[in-house]
DNA sequence: ACCCCTTTTGCAACCGGTTGCAAAAATGCG
DNA sequence: CGCATTTTTGCAACCGGTTGCAAAAGGGGT
């Protein structure tokens, strides 16, 4: 079916190394041989078996692109600026669904046997193990959107969950709100406790305001209007801080419902800033985070370690920022 | 770097053919000899080199998952599905981000280079054109979400989207509006004509009623949203079959900014019938499409292929049906 | 123990490329 | 034009596996 070195070899009549130097760059060929075997490909319509040169240049060019995220809709966005960023580097990303997987090893195996040039971790919820087996197979890792952490074992790039909980907290309390609370994603997301540490830290430098939390059982926007009508039910606080924008859409949907007005009854912030925090009917009021800086950076240090396999781990770490919209107050004036 | 099959014959002191073999199924091995290169192999670590192995058996079991809807929430479901579908028929899903390219021989070209096994076309707006060029390449293809058409060139699986411009309109018809209207998406994709066609056509036979139809922009919030609001600024219909769920959200929005009520005073359905279409604060009454289904379809369909790469094209169309929720008024008692 | 048949094993060629090395061709220069 | 130097080319080995074929080993029956 398709057609190989050889046969352009045989056509241009020349050497089989010949035809090879011609596509590969670097090469030492003259203009004449270059043009004849190009001819002679382009005729046969010959093009290169990528997996067969990697036998022994040792690089396939394959990225591995792990991840779990498949329900939140910013993860889109990721996976569409990850390929288009790979492929205009001349990568190809390995699409590999984590979601139900729970032991390492296995994926390890899999990513090896289609000897993976690298491996992008792209997931906020992954437990920093499946990065950590990946590195100890000698394979580059970068874990994006991953936990930051003053001891890195392996590439991180993201923000910092900690300073986004304490983001929020002033934002709060600028407002002048003095009953807020934390409403999470799970409790066993790193992102999640992360996020309700710098909340809490914040707000105990400011002991006149009541502060609580408590958690939603996932990202989702039902399990965010789910705790928060269950919050509504006793006294709930007068601003939230929600641990993403999914939950937050959910929490404001039940807030409405419940005939209590946003933000004058009840103010919602959120993180992310997806897309549909913009729309109209939402209009949320959120953190956001570079999504797109966070990629491209992940981009260029794989890139990076490519060449340098053996680069010493670093933490990229990305400023987020807060998004005025309508779910929140307006800032009193001092 | 990664231990060879070399290095286990070495060590279990066979040849490497008898290692192969032990990794092949279906190869004839004796127990005894099986325990000894299983034991080699663990002790050194081994797995196979997929991509070596490709080269004489002539399959990668690498899919090219092609698409350009890297905006549409619904993808992300499809290629959750997708991955995790091909994962377990031991398929590696490449994926291929499609949405600035318009050369189909380009992504041909790269596709072969990986020598994949198969092509999943996963989109709605992507031309034909593209498939048909996989198809030419001697690739096995399969056009998920793609168009119905009588006399299919390559396989597609998907759903008949003149029959829901058709059910459409039935449905308005049913609720007694007399003026309709159909919002599509860009008029250049496949998917809209096909509605506005079979919307159009149902139409014809009420001719009592009302119809006109207009076209946003994109599939996105702010096209439908730009797009009411300029509907509203004339004389609007009472209902509105809008190009596809996000479309509608848009359209729902500027209904309601406009001091509008839904559905009193302006009905929508949608088609998708995408996660968020049965959030509490959207409730959106839309025609379901059966994703998972034709995500478990087309991997069967692709599967089938690779045993029997000349199967004649076939298209299989699943039904869609209306899911009532609250932004069309009830059906009228006869 | 012998013969015949089946199963298992190893050899060697091959898959589609790359690359070190030495020979051949081209080039520069006096 | 001849010689030294540089560039281009082909040979052959190799990357990590698979597989047809023939030889070796095993098994059964007498």
């Amino acid at each position: 079916m398709a057609v190989t070195l050889k046969e352009v070899a045989e056509r241009a009549g020349v050497s089989r190394s010949a035809v090879s130097r011609t596509f590969t760059n670097g090469a030492s060929v003259s203009d004449k041989m270059r043009r004849k075997v190009e001819k002679a490909a382009r005729e046969l319509g010959y093009s290169p078996n990528a997996l067969a040169s990697s036998l022994t240049t040792g690089r396939t060019k394959l990225i591995g692109l792990v991840s779990n995220n498949f329900h939140n809709p910013i993860f889109l966005q990721v996976f569409d600026l990850f390929t288009r960023g790979l492929q205009d580097r001349g990568l190809r990303p390995l699409l590999v669904n984590l979601t139900d997987e729970v032991d390492p090893e296995q994926s390890v195996r899999m990513l090896r046997q289609y000897s993976v040039d690298g491996v992008v971790v792209a997931s906020s919820t992954l437990p920093p193990g499946f990065a950590k087996a990946f590195r100890d197979a000698g394979v580059p890792v970068v874990h994006s959107f991953g936990r930051y952490s003053s001891a890195p074992q392996v590439h991180v790039v993201g923000i910092d969950n900690v300073e986004c909980g304490r983001m929020a907290a002033r934002c709060l309390v600028d407002r002048g709100y003095d009953h807020v609370a934390f409403l999470g994603g799970p409790e066993s997301a790193t992102s999640t406790q992360d996020r309700l540490s710098g909340f809490m830290t914040e707000m105990s430098t400011h002991p006149g305001i009541r502060t609580s939390f408590s958690y939603a059982d996932a990202y989702s926007f039902d399990a965010g209007r789910r705790e928060m009508l269950r919050l509504l039910k006793d006294t709930p606080a007068q601003a939230y801080f929600c641990g993403d924008d999914v939950l937050s859409i959910g929490a404001l949907s039940a807030v409405i419902d419940s005939g209590l007005a946003v933000p004058d009854d009840i103010g919602i912030i959120g993180l992310n800033d997806m897309e549909m925090a913009q729309w109209e009917n939402i209009n949320l009021t959120t953190i956001h985070q570079p999504i797109r800086q966070i990629v491209t950076s992940s981009i260029e240090l794989m890139v990076a370690m490519l060449d340098e396999p053996d680069r010493y781990p670093e933490a990229r770490i990305f400023p987020c920022s807060v998004v005025e919209r309508g779910t929140l107050r307006p800032v009193l004036k001092s």
